[in-house]
RNA sequence: GCGCCCGUAGCUCAAUUGGAUAGAGCAUCAGCCUUCUAAGCUGAGGGUAGCAGGUUCGAAUCCUGCCGGGCGCACCA
């Protein structure tokens, strides 16, 4: 409807403007929107205004002008009205409200889905989070929003390709693999103070314990020896150097273990966080159709592949030992690092090398999901990009503010290595996955999010989610009742009485059902699921508020099947919104 | 200090991206179950939009300056 409308007033201020009585020059775009208030019509557009300033003529005598060459008015509008200050109101015909039934009810599952992605290759990039410990609360966040996005977008009509890129090259992956080989000489009787520094989450100690299991002493070197000559790590007073502690025990565990020993280790820690990751986020609705390793990029050379392309474009320099890409030329506050002087590439060297890759694959649009601490970082990919000649505005960065979680309204802490966090698993299990999604896309997504876990765990009715899922559940009920009544429904008899639907909540219900279209178009081109949650909210209410007004089971079949059909189209589009959410 | 984000009802948040009288949910108060699940509905109170200017037909939204909060400023990832 909405895009019916905007055609017409397309195609009219292009006639206007064709025999010059609209200027050309400085011309606004058409804008349309959904009113506010229902007293204003359906949908207006301040075109008018807009283009009176241009025009220099007042903005009702321009209303006027465009209203007088619209096209005939069809059977879905009623009137068009000037209101206000200059606003072009229109009014649907009650056919059009009713319509609105039929098409829901017709297309099912695929209402509200469109096709204005025209196809269009899109990457999300989501989580990649480090596996070095299980997702926290966090990272849940991350999942819901990024899977949410992608879904909203494939309904829309990208093709969208989902991608967690892992991080299994980095200095962490080495803590964790040391961490594990410590906590494995532990269970082979040694004693030690474990470095401040390590992981000391309980899941390490299932690892070595695992690794054990299944290579016995195979790693088992006495403590005196790991530790000898290590820096110290003084606990107590926090004088002694914790990095330089935990990189010589890493040294220690390579040069003990040899380059096999020390791989089957490091690999042993990752593949059974990524396993865990992995099953974790399965198990909350987030599927991949990727999971891309950091490795490879070393291993096929794309990093040095990257860096070379950057030197032969002249962005980049050497300084104090390291290589130093000029990302100050594209507006960084700073040129960046891209191989230290211990000639390790850093961790921003293989993400130029990903996203290089990632537009080699042919996707037109890339949208990485990071937490917002990660925002400084936003600039410097950007200028690589730029810096290799690619379209930095082909990327989107989506900024996720952290889940700020409350217990016993005090925040509470979270440190992945102290190993006192909430898991995502954790939360998962106690308010369960429905109230989890909604609630983590409830938001919008570079708000701060308050998480009060007792809130959340309480199971509390206040929960949204029940609230709209309650709806769907009485539109059940109701069609038990019929049953039970020994009544069924008629879809056909229901439609051909459509026009019985004249309450004002059957009305209100009716405007807002074809508002589901639109919400879905414009959540998923702005990268905004909250706005579909709100709206589903909205709906729900808009329901319950009908229920409580009105029999639905009434004698007159002829009302009464007009009603079910009003109510079925109701719960169809509540389904396909929460299927959306995920929930 | 510099950069990014934020400041809306007692609390948690919206507002169709510059539109018409700033809206919901909690919480408070007052009502509604012999009739399709009360996990619900109806009503009431509650606002100097952090403060001060500016831009224009029109500002919570854009600009400037303060005030307050979060995050970031590595040869970590």
């Amino acid at each position: 409807m909405k895009r019916h409308l905007l055609e017409l007033l397309q195609t009219t201020l292009a006639a206007l403007q064709k025999d010059n009585t609209l200027p050309v020059e400085g011309a606004p775009g058409v804008q349309l929107e959904r009113t506010r208030d229902s007293q204003h019509g359906d949908f207006s557009s301040n075109i008018a205004m807009l283009f009176a300033k241009i025009a220099r003529r007042k903005p009702r005598e321009v209303a006027e002008l465009i209203i007088s060459r619209l096209p005939k008015i069809s059977d879905k509008i009623a009137k068009i009205e000037i209101a206000g200050p200059g606003f072009i109101n229109f009014y649907l015909t009650p056919k059009a409200y009713r319509d609105v039934v039929g098409d829901i009810l017709e297309a099912g599952e695929a209402y509200g889905h469109s096709s204005v992605g025209d196809s269009q290759q899109v990457m999300v990039e989501f989580v990649s989070a480090n596996p070095n410990g299980p997702l926290h609360v966090g990272h849940g966040r991350g999942a819901a929003y990024g899977a949410v996005v992608a879904d909203l977008l494939a309904a829309v009509g990208f093709r969208v390709h989902r991608e967690y890129y892992i991080n299994d090259a980095g200095r962490q992956m080495d803590i964790l693999c040391a961490s594990v080989w410590l906590r494995y000489l532990e269970l082979g009787g040694e004693t030690f103070t474990f470095p401040r520094n390590g992981y000391k989450g309980d899941y390490v100690y299932d690892i070595a314990a695992n690794l054990r299991r299944e290579n016995n002493a195979k790693f088992h070197h006495s403590a005196v020896v790991v530790f000898k000559d290590q820096p110290l790590d003084e606990q107590d007073d926090g004088s002694g150097d914790k990095d330089a502690h935990v990189d010589g025990l890493i040294a220690r565990a390579k040069q003990l273990l040899g380059k096999d020993g020390y791989r089957i280790v490091f690999d042993a820690g990752l593949n059974a966080m990524l396993a865990d990751i992995r099953g974790d986020l399965e198990e909350f609705g987030v599927v991949y159709e990727n999971w891309f390793s950091e490795r490879t990029l070393f291993e096929s050379g794309a990093v040095k592949k990257a860096i070379t392309r950057l030197r032969a474009r002249n962005y980049v320099y050497e300084k104090d030992g390291a290589l130093w890409f000029r990302s100050m030329d594209f507006g960084d506050e700073k040129d960046r690092v891209l191989v230290r002087e211990n000639g390790q590439e850093t961790y921003f060297a293989s993400d130029i090398a990903y996203h290089a890759e990632k537009l080699e694959r042919g996707f037109a649009r890339v949208i990485d999901v990071w937490g917002a601490d990660h925002h400084g970082y936003v600039p410097r990919i950007k200028a690589a990009m730029q810096a290799l000649g690619d379209d930095p505005d082909k990327l989107d960065v989506l900024l996720v503010q952290f889940a700020i979680l409350y217990r016993g309204g005090e925040k509470a802490q979270m440190s992945t290595r102290a190993g006192q966090f909430v898991t995502l698993r954790e939360l998962r299990k106690e308010v369960g996955n429905d109230a989890a999604r909604f609630f983590y896309v409830m938001r919008k997504s570079e708000q701060h999010l308050d998480f009060d876990l007792d809130l959340a765990k309480s199971q509390s009715a206040d929960n949204p989610v029940y609230y709209i899922q309650y709806a769907h559940a009485r539109v059940c009920s109701v069609l038990r009742q019929l049953a039970e009544k020994g009544g069924s429904y008629d879809r056909a008899l229901g439609l051909q009485n459509l026009h019985l639907l004249t309450e004002p909540h059957e009305q209100t219900l009716l405007r807002n059902l074809g508002r589901f279209p639109e919400t879905v178009e414009t959540a998923a081109l702005q990268y905004e699921p909250h706005q579909l949650a709100h709206y589903l909210r909205d709906l729900a209410n808009d329901f319950h508020a009908y229920y409580n007004s009105h029999q639905f089971l009434v004698d007159d079949a002829a009302l009464r099947n007009a009603r079910l059909s009003l109510t079925l189209a109701a719960q169809r589009v509540v389904s396909n919104g929460l299927q959306l959410l995920g929930v």
